[in-house]
DNA sequence: AATATTATATGAACCGTTTCATTTAATGAA
DNA sequence: TTCATTAAATGAAACGGTTCATATAATATT
C-alpha cells in the first residue's frame, strides 16, 4: 500500500507539502505540484479516507435510512438523494430499517459511530415511539415523510391531506357523488390524512357519510377486501378515492369480478403513482408524489446544515399532483 | 466527543484495557471489564470506527454498484445484499453507476479510497469495457448479472439461456408452433443468450426461423414496436417469448389493440418476474430471477474472500424458474 | 550588498483507535 | 519466606492523513 509518506520521499518533497498538492492549496509551486502528481500517478497512490476523516473529522458519508429498500415506494427517492449527494461528492450508507423501530435505533447509533456527517432518515411508523435518539445536537439529520413529535430538526413532509383533496374534488368534478375511501391503517399518519383529505371534499358537497369510509391495510388484498365489503354495504357507488395505488389494484379486481367497467361504471383514483400505474390497464389516475424533487430537497437541507446553517429548523410540505389516465370517467360538461 | 481516553481516564485504567473491554479481549478481569462498561454507559461513548478502520486496516463497510438503483430488477437485489450484509455487521455503501461505464470507474476508485472491505457490482453494459480496473488483486469484489472477459474475480451469473429455453418449452408443451421471440439489443449479452435459448428450444422442434425472432431495446415502447412489426409480417403467431417483462408489457399492448384475447388467441410469456408482473390483467407467465438468492450468494462468497480464503475464483451460474400466471393457454393433452 | 518582505516548504503534533513488548500484580511451589 | 510461574494491565508506537507554527528560499527595497 502506497502512502503519503512514500509519495513525499520519492518526489523529494515533505508530506506536508503533497497533502497541500492533494488539496489544492494555493501556495504550493507549479512545477512542485507537477512533480507531486507526476509522482502520484506514477505509483498509482489513492489517498485515504479513513485517515483524512479521522485527522479532519469530516468524512463526506451521509447516511439513508429506508423502512423498506425494495418498495417502489422509496426506489425514487433512493435514487434522488444518492445522485444528488454524490454530484456533492458525498457517499452513501444505504441501511435498511425493515420496518422495525428497534433497528432503526441500531442503525443511527451504528452511523454515529461511522462519524457520517449526516443522516437521512424515513423513520419506521411506530405508534409509540420514543424519538430521542434522533435528537442528538451533534448530528445532523433531516427527517422525512413522518411527522414526528418532539423532533428539533428540519422534517420535510409529503401532502397527503392536500392530494386526497385534490383526488376527491377531481371525482367530484366529474359528477361523481357517492365516493368512497379506502384507506390504510388507523396507526399511519399517512392514512389519516388522505382519509381527511377525503372528507373535506365531501362536506364540500355535502355528502360525508362515515359509512363510505373503510381502513384496512395499505395492500392489495386489503383494497380487494374493503372493495368487496363496500359492495356488500353500499350499492351505489360510482366512484372510489383509494388512499394508495395498491389499494386501488386489489379494489380494481374487486370491480372487474361484478364486471363492472371501469371508468364507465365506476371511477378509481390512486395515490402515490408508483411506476407501474401507467401499466395497467385501464392505466390508473393517481396522485403523484414527488419523491425526487423530496429527495434532492432533503439533500440541501441537510448540506446547508452540515455547512454551518444554524437558522430554525423547519417543517416543508410538498404537494403532489393529479396524473390523469384512464380511470376516470371524463364528464366535465352539464 | 468522548474519546477511549476520557473513558480510561475516569474509569482509572489504561486505554488498552479499554479497547480489550470493547473487543472483549478475553485477558481482562471481570471487575474491571464492569467498571469500564459502566463508565462507557455513563459518558454514553461510542468508539469511532473511523479511527479503528485506519489502526486495523479493516472497515466493515462494503461497497454496492448498480446501474440503476431505481429499477425495479435490482430492488430485491439491493435489498437482499444489504440486510445479508447487516446480519453480518457490516455497512453498505450504494452506488449509482447510471448506466455510465466513466462513473462506474470512479466509483470503484472512490471505494478503494474509503477502504472498503469488498465491493458488489452489477457491470454497466458497455460494448469496449476496459475491465482492468476490476482486476485490482488487493480488492476483493464479486462481479454480478454480467459475464466480463479476461477478469480475475468471481462472477455469479444468471442462467439467462436455461430460462429462455424453459419459456419456450412451455409454450411448446402447450401446443404453440408459430413462437416469436422479442429480444433486447444485440450488444447485451442477456439479450443474445435467451435468444439463444428460445433458438434452441425451436430447433427442437425444427421450427427455428431467424425472421421470427426481433432485436430492439428492453422496454416497453420497443415490445410495442416489434410485436406491431411482427404482426405485419408473419400471420400465424400463435405464442410469443419476450425477453424481458417490460418487452412482454409492450407486446400485450399490441395484441389487446389487434382485438386478440390473451391466452385464448396468442400466448405470452415474459422474463424477470418483477414485481408488476402479479398485477397485470392478465397476469403474467414469467420466468423469475432469483435475485434475493443471487444477492445472498454473492455475499458468502464476498466474505469468504475478505475473510482470507484464496481458492481460484469459480463462475457460478443460477437458474430461474417459470412462474405460472395467466398468459400462456394451457392445452397439454392431446 | 545588506536588509526587509513575501512566497513557499517543512515537519512535528494530532486525530482515536489497536497492538504488543514490557511491566506489574497475583498465584503457586518449594 | 522466597522464587518461579501465570495472569492481567500498561503505555508507547503505529495507522495515514491534516494542520500550522516555524524555517527557508526567493524577491523587492534601500
Amino acid at each position: 500500500m502506497v502512502t503519503i509518506k512514500d509519495i513525499a520521499k520519492k518526489a523529494g518533497v515533505s508530506v506536508g507539502t503533497v497533502s497541500n498538492v492533494l488539496n489544492n492549496v494555493e501556495t504550493v509551486r507549479k512545477d512542485i505540484t507537477e512533480k507531486v502528481q507526476k509522482t502520484i500517478r506514477e505509483l498509482g497512490y489513492k489517498p485515504s479516507r479513513i485517515a483524512s476523516g479521522l485527522s479532519r473529522k469530516v468524512t463526506k458519508n451521509i447516511g439513508l435510512v429506508i423502512p423498506d429498500v425494495a418498495s417502489p415506494f422509496y426506489s425514487d427517492l433512493i435514487k434522488g438523494i444518492t445522485n444528488k449527494l454524490t454530484e456533492y461528492n458525498y457517499e452513501v450508507f444505504l441501511c435498511n430499517s425493515n420496518n422495525d423501530a428497534e433497528k432503526e435505533k441500531n442503525i443511527i447509533s451504528n452511523l454515529e459511530s461511522l462519524w457520517v456527517d449526516g443522516i437521512i432518515i424515513v423513520p419506521v411508523y411506530s405508534k409509540y415511539r420514543n424519538n430521542d435518539f434522533l435528537n442528538n445536537p451533534d448530528t445532523q439529520i433531516v427527517i422525512l415523510n413522518r411527522d414526528l413529535e418532539d423532533i428539533n430538526k428540519d422534517i420535510i413532509l409529503f401532502n397527503n391531506y392536500d392530494g386526497a383533496y385534490k383526488a376527491t374534488k377531481l371525482l367530484i368534478e366529474n359528477k361523481h357523488n357517492n365516493i368512497i375511501c379506502l384507506t390504510g391503517p388507523k396507526i399511519s399518519q399517512s392514512a389519516s390524512n388522505r382519509f381527511a383529505g377525503w372528507k373535506k371534499a365531501m362536506e364540500e358537497i355535502n355528502n360525508f357519510k362515515k359509512a363510505y369510509s373503510f381502513w384496512g391495510k395499505f395492500t392489495v388484498e386489503s383494497g380487494y377486501e374493503m372493495m368487496k365489503d363496500a359492495f356488500g354495504k353500499i350499492d351505489s357507488i360510482d366512484a372510489v378515492f383509494a388512499a394508495s395505488d395498491f389499494l386501488a389494484l386489489g379494489a380494481i379486481k374487486a370491480i372487474k369480478e361484478k364486471s363492472l367497467l371501469i371508468p364507465q361504471d365506476i371511477s378509481i383514483i390512486g395515490f402515490g403513482d408508483i411506476y407501474l400505474c401507467k401499466y395497467l390497464d385501464p392505466s390508473l389516475t393517481t396522485i403523484n408524489r414527488p419523491f425526487r424533487l423530496i429527495g434532492e430537497k432533503s439533500v440541501e437541507i441537510l448540506l446547508q446544515r452540515i455547512n454551518g446553517k444554524k437558522s430554525e429548523y423547519k417543517k416543508i410540505i410538498i404537494d403532489g399532483e393529479i396524473v390523469n389516465r384512464s380511470t376516470v370517467f371524463k364528464n366535465t360538461n352539464g
